[in-house]
DNA sequence: GTCTATAGTTGGATAGAC
DNA sequence: GTCTATCCAACTATAGAC
């Protein structure tokens, strides 16, 4: 009906293909159906993209770019690691936890990606963007509890991503969100473990490091409580 | 050509599907081409089955069987707990990386199933497979190491699948065996550090508990998704 | 039991009117 | 720029010959 710029309907369309796609599935995502989403005509969208894989593109694109853009929000200032680990990846999980179709369709874009040659690139940004997230999310932890890593922060995001994926799958496959939460709570003691405290500079004013002690790689002691 | 009867022929067709499937995606096991690749015509395959759910149904049934299967074979008999969940970890990995198409499919499998009430039941019965499957793992593991988990078995077996799904799909994506494999190495270590001295029988030093051939063996994958 | 033929949908993409 | 109309391909499923 309105005339709009090319750029604005391009937005307007990509927001209609989220929305079907994370409420019906990937394979709902017709063009047909993105197009009566945003109601507009089937010929409005061929328009705006060249193809449908055009469009799956500019949608993957968006998805992680909303993913990415609301995790760190403000982290305790004055708290042990174990704590500041926690409210983090609480704060992750929320996230996920309350966005589901978004969750599932990010693992179909994954999936669909990895079989098609048109999306190839897809897959590869969403996991560079994940680990990058991650590893900036490590830095911060890092500053906030004045410690370090023991072992390369891209390893670790590796393990924190890997252990947020798997978590997610399962919670959408059984929807126990209390095995997950306090699942990623014994995952979060285990990072505790392999923080140090920061060498050089000194640690944040208010937080002593008292923390982790010096250990050796298995710290026998300090195992994440399974649940709680 | 050949007349069969009902059961082997449903038994070929299933194959072609996972044959179909793991090679070119879930979208492109068509009835059609199920057909084709069994060299049957059409018709056939719905005689066989009342529609392509129940041959989707009866596919992921299938592939979840022969996951379930090829595991864990000898584990070292005499072994630190440390060695030993690598090992058990080690062929694991082996069994995953060795069929990139079926893992993919499983998670391909795992999506579907959530979104179409025809699959329902599919994702469900992969996740108590390999939750199963983990558990019995650890079991041996404890009694092969002579050892007790500090944490209940079924809370380590979803951080067990967990991980092993997350560094799957992140595998699929990067294709990066070496970081996959050092990752699982490094949670091994964490096992190990969960694990404790059995109180009641003695350790025995060399292998004293039956092997289980029977046992049903490991977790097996789902889907992916990028997280924040 | 197996095949050919075909019905009946659905989806991607384009042409051409306005 | 937008809409209608249409083409063409691929799919599931069934009917009916052999």
């Amino acid at each position: 009906m309105n005339r709009l710029p090319v750029a604005e309907r391009r937005e307007q369309l990509i927001e209609a293909a989220l929305a079907v796609a994370s409420r019906d599935g990937i394979d709902a995502a017709t063009v047909r159906a993105v197009a009566a989403e945003a109601g507009v005509s089937l010929g409005v969208v061929h328009y705006c993209f060249q193809d449908k894989a055009e469009l799956m593109r500019a949608m993957a694109h968006a998805i992680t770019g909303q993913n990415a853009s609301g995790s760190l929000a403000g982290l305790p200032a004055d708290a042990r690691v174990e704590q500041i680990i926690d409210a983090v990846l609480g704060g992750l999980w929320d996230g996920i936890s309350s966005h589901r179709g978004s969750q599932l369709l990010s693992y179909e874009l994954t999936t669909s990606s990895l079989r098609h040659a048109d999306l190839a690139q897809v897959a590869k940004e969403q996991y560079e963007g994940s680990w990058t997230a991650a590893e900036q999310a490590l830095g911060m932890i890092e500053q906030a509890a004045g410690v370090t890593w023991s072992v390369p922060r891209s390893d670790l995001a590796r393990v924190v991503v890997a252990l947020v994926d798997g978590y997610s799958l399962a919670w959408l496959v059984d929807g126990d969100d209390g095995a997950a939460r306090s699942g990623l709570r014994s995952v979060g003691g285990y990072l505790a473990t392999l923080a140090r405290p920061a060498p050089t500079a000194a640690p944040a004013p208010d937080a002593p490091h008292d923390q982790g002690a010096d250990q050796a790689p298995h710290p026998a002691g300090t195992t994440p409580a399974p649940d709680a």
